[in-house]
DNA sequence: TATTTGCGCAAGCAAATGCTTTCGTATATA
DNA sequence: TATATACGAAAGCATTTGCTTGCGCAAATA
């Protein structure tokens, strides 16, 4: 059920056409969707947020709509954004494939120091012979 | 305690020199990823799982290593490469400050589907008015 | 010891990215 | 109606990215 929601949005309106991990990739745009997540806001009200020009910022808004990530509304002259988090489900899924892992390891690493006061050494146990630790 | 232990990894052995989000930005490197989760897995053998040369395999893993996803450890002529899905936890943290937002989203649609049995209008209501509110 | 294997490094190149400046156009305002 | 404002489109440019090929070197093997 969830699923075909999902799906029906997706091909309702959201154009998907551009990879969300790409789009989030770049700071000026993380920035941009924390900047308008409470409200939307004007394009020229998030470009003044940033030391590029406008065009830029335009730019950005762009690739943003584009996976899906920012509605944009025109009013008048003005375009206003709104960030939908919902592509972000997919980061959200692929990242929580490695979460148990790291939590996991972090407890482990936890119980480790509260015992024994020192840091674990992060050796591999699978292959323990000839440990030398790569360095560029 | 929990964020000490965090601080004392990246200082400890994660060089963090290249941001995260745009190591997993590309297709290729999150498939890496994938493939090598359950075990380390020699430089070779991943490159053979993939179309592009040995070579450009090699750099993306050393972008993975620069950023901590991937600890390398030579063992004779062979490098192993294993996932340390650590810095993940940037990731998730920033997808998770949005997680609420869709899914409080993602129920208002299922309850209106699921009462209406059609899709609702997306609009914007909170800016009926011109709203010059971020200032410069 | 001679050869093969595993792999990094460097050069070269095409495409993508991120930015700027210039322009055009539609909407608001005087 | 004349001007100012909000904004996208397009062109130009430097930098980065992702790939390839060619090379060298150390470890394994014959």
């Amino acid at each position: 059920m969830l699923s075909y929601i999902f799906a029906s949005k997706y091909l309702l309106n959201m154009e998907a056409r551009r990879d969300v991990f790409q789009a989030i990739a770049d700071p000026t745009r993380r920035a941009i969707i924390g900047m308008i997540v409470r409200q939307p806001v004007s394009v020229n009200a998030i470009a003044d947020h940033f030391d590029v020009s406008r065009q830029a910022i335009s730019l950005h808004l762009k690739i943003l709509a584009e996976c899906g990530l920012l509605h944009i509304t025109q009013q008048g002259r003005q375009r206003f954004c709104e960030v939908k988090p919902e592509p972000l489900q997919e980061v959200h899924e692929w990242v929580e494939q490695y979460r148990k892992l790291w939590a996991g390891r972090l407890n482990a690493l936890k119980k480790f120091v509260e015992q024994e006061d020192i840091f674990p050494d992060q050796k591999i146990v699978s292959h323990k012979r000839t440990t030398k630790k790569v360095k560029s």
